[in-house]
DNA sequence: CTCCGATCTAGCCATTGACAAGTCTGTCTG
DNA sequence: CAGACAGACTTGTCAATGGCTAGATCGGAG
């Protein structure tokens, strides 16, 4: 009997395929999607630098998990909040919401030169996550209006990915501080002033 | 006398620099940032895989290049058209158009993970595009309600940026089309709406 | 003509992603 | 309870990459 490895660590992690993924998230938020390294990651959770590969195939079949994950977890962040009339507003608060604490995940979901976007799960929750943003600008608006929802979805959801986008790329922290009700305001404001703006434009 | 290298090419490239921004663009374009290889780059342009870091040092020398171009460029394109009332509008049309005409540099501009943010030249060139912004949206409202601006000039950059990203990563064609006229009017519409449920949600 | 600095080359090293082949181990079957 | 089996993981290898150093080349100033 040699020494046996189980001493060290046992011969099967367990739980590789979300030790993997969480690490690599931890990562990309740290470093960013293009410093990944999956030796680095078999390194962190203790893995021979293969064996991530035996789970996701290759690199991109990592950042395929990390966006579908993503994808999911957004869903269940802004469902729950675009219930009322103000849902869609809320839900945008949510998305912003979901950026600045998923950061890794966000960065990941919307750069499909890193992973495959043909992979059906990843759709599937891409699909969901669109769904539910429809959803909510439905409720939110009058019922007759309706020919109106893909031009608010698409506002909208512009307005919350761009301010999430330049929030962790932009440095808008210089222009709005730190405190999230106050920026809100400036920001919902804004929005105000826009649609005027567009308005007088179309007459 | 040794075969003249010159009769296969210069030893001199002349004008390398900009030869290797304009393919390492053209990568970005290609195959997204993170598939950008220095020796590739150096390949195309028919010299040692060493010579680009001559230049700039290393990779990251590059992209705060193409990241500076790009923010010089940016404002070439906007600050034409935000003279009038409607420049805050014309000038986030141009924001898009100038996303769409440049993704590789647009790309880059907003991935500070890839560059040296702390660069001087970039960080002009930045200040000089957000100064056209904020311009612009001061010009657009009302001389009173001066107060508004910050909050115009996010809630404007956000749209038009949101609108870009996601027009370039996330599929927005399958939305709305492929004519830039029709969508450019259900975006306008859509901001009206929004704008509307955010005075709403205010009240 | 000569020197000198800017530009580029050649060679090297550690690291990486991907692949192939082999090893370990829990479980199921007979 | 023995042995087959399949899933999970390791080891070894390869070409390619980024970055570094030392050296070659060239053009222009004096």
């Amino acid at each position: 009997m040699v020494m046996p490895r189980s001493a060290l660590r046992p011969y099967h992690h367990g739980r590789l395929r979300q030790a993997v993924i969480e690490a690599a998230v931890q990562e990309v938020e740290a470093a960013g999607a293009g410093h990944l390294s999956m030796r680095e990651i078999a390194r962190r959770a203790g893995v021979s630098h293969a064996a991530p590969a035996y789970h996701f195939g290759d690199k991109a079949g990592i950042f395929t998990a990390i966006a579908t994950e993503g994808f999911r977890l957004i869903t269940e962040r802004i469902a729950p909040v675009t219930g009322g009339p103000d849902g869609f507003i809320q839900g945008g608060a949510a998305y912003v919401g979901f950026a600045v604490e998923h950061p890794g995940h966000f960065e990941v979901m919307f750069r499909p030169d890193l992973y495959r976007a043909d992979d059906l799960d990843l759709i599937a929750a891409r699909d969901a996550a669109f769904g539910v943003m429809v959803d909510s600008a439905r409720a939110a608006v009058a019922a007759g209006e309706a020919d109106d929802i893909t031009g608010l979805v698409v506002a909208g959801w512009s307005a919350a990915h761009g301010f999430a986008t330049l929030w962790l790329h932009a440095n808008l922290q210089d222009k709005l501080g730190t405190d999230p009700a106050a920026f809100a305001a400036t920001f919902a404001g804004g929005l105000v002033t826009l649609g005027e703006i567009a308005r007088r434009q179309q007459l």
